[in-house]
DNA sequence: CCAACAATCGAAAGCGCTTTCGATACCGGA
DNA sequence: TCCGGTATCGAAAGCGCTTTCGATTGTTGG
């Protein structure tokens, strides 16, 4: 390994000077600069980064952790196209992303131990469940974090406008004649899962519809599964619902299958509305109306949000929502008016 | 920042000792060993990686790179599936994965030169394109190399059975009574895209069907927009097949959208197999019928061959071909018997 | 009681880099 | 000619850790 002291030999400059010239200090002159640089060309050198790091105490490496019920780890599809507009917007400034183990020297550590260890320059956090103890700690360490989907007060937070989400979804039902909604949320632990809950609850209220609690199903962890069995409940309702909107995607997916086992189909029996706008949701079938989530927004504001805290060296508990938006497809289909008078 | 000079203080040992005392050296008594780690504790003393790594030359990262036509990163659900489980076959022992940019110093570098730079252990290559210029250089270089999806003699490699895939999804086609296939092929840029390609042609020739040129067409880059371009070319066709293999199941879905606009539907007037077994393969309509490549299998094995390589300190060019599987869903039917004679 | 050996410890060098601060040389102006 | 200022350079310390190798102490057998 070629280091910056061959190049001082071979140049004849101390190895000070080498540094300064590979730093552009402004105390070195043309004729050094170009020695050196034609050398360190010449010897194919490059630097080291961790001796780099361990004297300015920056790696230049952003942690990342997934905490998702599913176990999926980065094949979740959410997950990964935030997470991958996040690394396009750090990596034009020369930042590697670091997705940790949880061992060193064969023994398990927690997320924090792990990146102080490592040195990380700061954390992003794509979570779900929102009482994760290791979390927790790492958004009340010294490191910078950004949280995505998520709330909180010792952390820079981006997410979705969940609430808005809801209400947009819940207008499109309404505004195709639906009067009697079901919901299937996602689990509870989820914060998520939680604000589109809520969002359904005082949407439904403002436009004096009475949602009664058989109404409310959980679907399990934002899978499919979770969704199917959910529909299953909400057809074994005495009163049928004529929409559901589901908490996210697969959720709707899987109820879709549930209807279509019981011999229903959508969007003729039911109407169904989903969220996230997934790569699959317009390939289902009949393609799912949803309200979409701007991974790139996403991943974008979080990346902006991080590098002001490093840069700045402290942390901030900025938060920033992202606006939704309803993609309409097949799924949702206006009801033939009954007794309720038109306006 | 609490370094080993400060266990080393407290507890009144050489910080030589507390080093032997945390690297499970022999030469270090009960008591001392005791002492330390507890103090280690108390202090909360956490090592640190860079400098760690700048005397011990070993990292404990993997670097990983994405190179797909698609441009989509880590959103790429085959890919993905794949680092998934890679990652969880290394992290086992202790080694991160880091995701490189390629940027050091505000200048663009190669992947080489950055993971150089980031003195990593090894790197994983993920790439359907197989003639990249970095990815070249990074097989031939010292570091130890892993390559999924892609051939060569300069690198270990980790495949997918991808003929057998062929030969697998034409025998079943066949067995179902078809006896003119079309091929939409990935992009012969790729790897996969080729050898599929001659698995197609090997087996309908050694079943002793005659493929025109006309019906191997060109799917561009595996994607949707590709399989469906090249569907309606196949429709086009004045005497159309019966079925058609796709390479990958993303030019299945475009093929399947194709022939829906064009008013004939799957499986009735064509049946349709693709490669894969992405996620939304069964949800689509109807659910495809495809060979089912590990994702698994593939990463695990990458896991396997890249340690063993960094363990025995030297590259090997070790192959492994993963077995592939065929999934039947309804995406195929038997055609109904017409002039071709049975059996 | 002594030589030989095992157990335990620590001094010091080194990994490759950055950064402070003082030294030197050279300039123009008085 | 002398002086303050500017441009250029380098010695040295330090970042936190590992590892070699020699020193010291205690133990054992003859």
């Amino acid at each position: 390994m070629v280091t910056i002291y061959d190049i001082a030999k071979k140049t004849g400059y101390s190895v000070t000077t080498v540094s300064k010239a590979l730093n552009n200090y402004a105390d070195v002159s043309q004729k050094a600069r170009k020695t050196i640089l034609d050398a360190v060309e010449e010897m194919g050198y490059l630097p080291n980064s961790h001796a780099r790091t361990l004297t300015t105490k920056k790696s230049w490496t952003i942690g990342v952790i997934f905490i998702e019920s599913l176990g999926i780890g980065m094949k979740h599809p959410f997950f990964s196209s935030v997470i991958e507009s996040f690394r396009k917007n750090v990596e034009i400034f020369g930042y590697d992303l670091l997705f940790a183990s949880r061992m060193i020297n064969n023994q398990k550590k927690s997320y924090l131990e792990q990146f102080k260890y490592r040195g990380v320059d700061g954390v992003v956090i794509v979570s779900s469940l929102f009482n994760d103890k290791q979390v927790k700690e790492l958004m009340e360490s010294t490191i910078p974090t950004v949280v995505i989907d998520l709330h909180s007060s010792e952390s820079a937070v981006v997410k979705s406008d969940n609430f808005d989400g809801s209400y947009k979804a819940v207008d499109y039902l309404y505004s195709l004649g639906h009067r009697t909604m079901a919901h299937i949320a996602g689990h509870a632990t989820t914060f998520a899962g939680q604000e589109r809950l809520n969002g359904f609850l005082t949407s439904t209220k403002s436009l004096g519809l009475d949602i009664q609690d058989e109404y409310i199903v959980n679907g399990d962890y934002f899978s499919r599964e979770g969704g199917y069995e959910a529909m299953k409940k909400l057809l074994a309702l005495p009163h049928l619902p004529t929409a559901v909107y589901a908490a996210g995607d697969e959720l709707a997916i899987g109820a879709m299958k549930a209807i279509k086992d019981a011999g229903y189909s959508v969007p003729e029996d039911f109407s169904i509305i989903g969220f996230d706008d997934i790569d699959i949701a317009q390939f289902v079938n009949p393609p799912l109306t949803t309200i979409r989530q701007n991974t790139e927004a996403l991943g974008k504001e979080a990346a902006e949000l991080l590098l002001r805290q490093i840069n700045s060296r402290q942390k901030m508990n900025d938060s920033i929502v992202v606006p939704v938006e309803l993609v309409i497809r097949d799924s949702c289909k206006a009801l033939v008016q009954t007794e309720s008078s038109p306006s």
